[in-house]
This record gives C-alpha cells, sequence and structure tokens, in this order.
DNA sequence: AAAATATACTTCACTACTCAAGTATTTTTT
DNA sequence: AAAAAATACTTGAGTAGTGAAGTATATTTT
C-alpha cells in the first residue's frame, strides 16, 4: 500500500472508530449523569484552566467547535448549576465561565464512569500501547 | 497517572483530534467535490463491497449510523446520479444501494483529495508510526 | 395455514451543531 | 478625539444527525 494511502486510512478509521467509542461514552455519561460527552468536556476543560474560569472562545478553541456552537452548549449547564458566569472587570465584551461545586462534583462522577467505559471499549489495547496511542493522537 | 486515567484520556484525545481532522476533510472535500466525509464513506463502503452494492442497514453498520442517517444521506446523492436503487429479488423489504459509474468517478477524485490533505493532517506522523496508528485504531 | 414476531426500511419530531449577520465593547489608526 | 477595525459574544436560519413510531414484507411459531 502507497504512503498516502496509508494516511487516508488513519482519518477514516480515526473519524469511524471516534464516532463509535464517542456514541457510547455519549450514551453512558447521559443515562447515568444526564450530560452528554460535549458538556462532560466543557467541564474537563474549565476544570483544567487556571481559576477553573475560561473565556466562550477558548472553550471553543478548545473543543474545535464555534463560539455559537459554545453558547448553545452552555446554557442549559447554566440552568443545571454546572457552570456560572463570571465577569471580566477589564474587557466588557468577555463572559467568563466557572465551573461550580455542583459542577465540579458531577465532574468527578462523571469521570469514574468515562473512565470505566474507557477501559471497557479499549480492552483490546494494552498499558504500553495505550502510550504510545496517545502520543500518536496528541501529535495530530 | 492511572491506567484508567490513561485510557479516559485515550478517549478525549480521539474525540477531540478525530473532530479537527475531520473537520479539515470536510470542508476540504465539500469545497472541491461537493460532497461532505460522511458521503465519501458512503461511496467508501460502496466501492469494498462484492458487486459494489450493499443494503441500507450495512451501510449504517459500517458507518456507525442509524438506518435512518443513511435513508437521509443517501437521498441527495440519488438525486447527484451518485448511487441507485437496485432490487433485491428475493427480499422485497431490501433496497439495496450501489454505486454509479458517475459515483466511482468522484471517489476517484474524491479519494486524491482526501490523501493530500490526510498527509497534510498528519505531517508529524512518520510512515511507520502510522502503520501502528492504524493497528491501534483497528484494534479497538 | 394463520398468527406472531422479526427485519428493512421511512417518516416525524427533536437535538446538536454550523455559518452568516447583528450587537456591544475595545483597540487601533488617523 | 473621532473613525475604523477588531474582538467577544448572541441570534436566526439551516444542515446532519438521532430515537421512536409507522409501513411493508419475510420468517417463525403454533
Amino acid at each position: 500500500m502507497s504512503d498516502t494511502a496509508k494516511y487516508a486510512d488513519i482519518s477514516k478509521s480515526l473519524w469511524l472508530n471516534s464516532a463509535r467509542v464517542s456514541k457510547h461514552l455519549d450514551s453512558s455519561l447521559g443515562a447515568i449523569h444526564g450530560i452528554g460527552l460535549t458538556e462532560y468536556m466543557v467541564l474537563d476543560s474549565l476544570m483544567c484552566a487556571p481559576n477553573q474560569a475560561l473565556r466562550r472562545i477558548d472553550i471553543a478553541e478548545a473543543l474545535a467547535r464555534t463560539a455559537s456552537g459554545i453558547t448553545r452548549i452552555l446554557l442549559p449547564m447554566e440552568k443545571l448549576g454546572l457552570v456560572c458566569k463570571d465577569i471580566n472587570q477589564r474587557d466588557a465584551r468577555v463572559s467568563l465561565v466557572k465551573i461550580t461545586p455542583t459542577g465540579q462534583e458531577l465532574f468527578q462522577h462523571a469521570t469514574t464512569t468515562l473512565e470505566a467505559k474507557s477501559v471497557a471499549l479499549l480492552k483490546n489495547i494494552d498499558s504500553k500501547s495505550a502510550d504510545k496511542f496517545i502520543a500518536l493522537l496528541n501529535s495530530i
């Protein structure tokens, strides 16, 4: 097989297997914690952020979504009390998003679910291969 | 880092990087050939099939989509003449989908684009690592 | 052979996005 | 300091999917 075809195969397999894994995780998180995978990833990015707050555009960038998509995702999350608005004194255009204690608690539980389901879905990959896999994914 | 956290990281990185890569490919295929990545994958699965025809549920299974989703994707593709219906004599419930010569020609050109863009997107991965990457993805 | 069940779809109502246009505010240019 | 440009968002209209219910046909059970 040519090298170019090989790289196209990675793209195709990435697309397909990501869909399979994401669907499983999304439905597990939804059934058990009432949030989707995208919402989990919002909480995840907030937990990693300094002061656990981010601008909407930063979340968009971190999750490969548009600012518009983030606005829509955050609305129900605010209503559920998982995140709250935090005003930026320096720039009134910015509406910082901060994770609440409720959001943090849900995140901890959801992480346990995500980890357990991931281990189950990726059971054919041993620990050493897993390291290699992460390195390859992060080199994209 | 614990092993379970490592597997969760694979899931998260798979989700994120697949989104990034897929968005690039989708917009390139759209701009140059007028089809999305999902439509490309439909053609791809048909090209690999015996007699280049498949049942709708087989396409759904192959692409990790629902039968309903496949119905909607195929409608514009039939109108464009990329695929056509092929009646199954044995079972009137089945509506086989077959790729047309037009569809095959578009597929060839789109494949060239997909390959070129994939090589560009995955430029940090060398040929040997690419083999390992495919093996890991396919072991999910 | 008739009834019950299963299969292969399609359609409806919904969710999760996207892009383009609009608003408010800030920064840069003149 | 005023005008122009850029930034951070939100809103409206549209696309790509989903799950549940419906239809037609086939298979299995009795």
